[in-house]
DNA sequence: CCGTACTGATTACAGCTGTAATCGTATCGA
DNA sequence: TCGATACGATTACAGCTGTAATCAGTACGG
């Protein structure tokens, strides 16, 4: 049912989840710089996502808005889930553990994370 | 410079980490029955695999021997950065508040990361 | 010695993706 | 009114993916 959202479309989701609706100029003029796209590539992905039914259009006097379907939270748990999943049989735990392995959690995020969890015992 | 692997080929990879070096003929008895494929796929697949240099394999009488070159950790750490870069800005707090808020987490993964994180800290 | 079976290599082919260019139509300024 | 613009729709096209079938070489059983 959830259409899968590619990443150059993901790129294009991004921005309307920031703000919507947007004409097709409005998002292009938001893409980051660095995905140095044409206004017809956005144009493109903006007519694959409403042909995926994850965006829809109403139309504004001679041209259209664009805004989402999908959730962006709907979106990211999904996402999360997968890889989750994929990788980390479902559980998260190994995740922490190995991104702690990594030393690619700071002090700061350990702080955080363990008052987050303490919230969520309470 | 880390070639990309595929759905598809990623099935492959978690047998050859699982088990090797192995056969074409072994890793597919070993794929998850689930993806219901043809040893030709596999070979496929395995063929897809050395191109892209992320397994090798070594002659052994008229087959192969196959065996990752990409350890299982270093792709595990790509996958999960690019997701926590794409989605959370790059930081694992709000994966996990994300998560706890779905309600996704149990009072044992809870737990489990308290304690992990408790021994990261000491 | 000959056919059969097994192995990797080559080829196939449709659908998705990234990245546009071009077309048709409507509008706006001169 | 006429040409320049602005929009969305259609078309393009190569590379990647999923999923094989077919081909070519060789070793083994009879």
């Amino acid at each position: 049912m959830p259409e899968k959202i590619s990443d150059a479309e993901h790129t294009v989701m991004e921005v309307l989840w920031d703000e919507s609706p947007l004409t097709a100029q409005d998002v292009a003029e938001r893409i980051p710089a660095t995905r140095d796209w044409t206004a017809n590539t956005v144009k493109t992905l903006l007519g694959r996502l409403l042909a995926k039914n994850i965006i829809a259009h109403e139309a504004d006097g001679r041209r259209y808005l664009y805004r989402p379907l999908v959730q962006r939270t709907d979106y990211v748990a999904g996402e999360s889930k997968r890889l989750i999943d994929r990788l980390f049989g479902g559980k998260l735990t190994p995740l922490v553990a190995h991104l702690a392995e990594r030393d690619e959690l700071t002090a700061q995020d350990i702080a955080e994370i363990e008052v987050l969890l303490k919230g969520l015992k309470g």
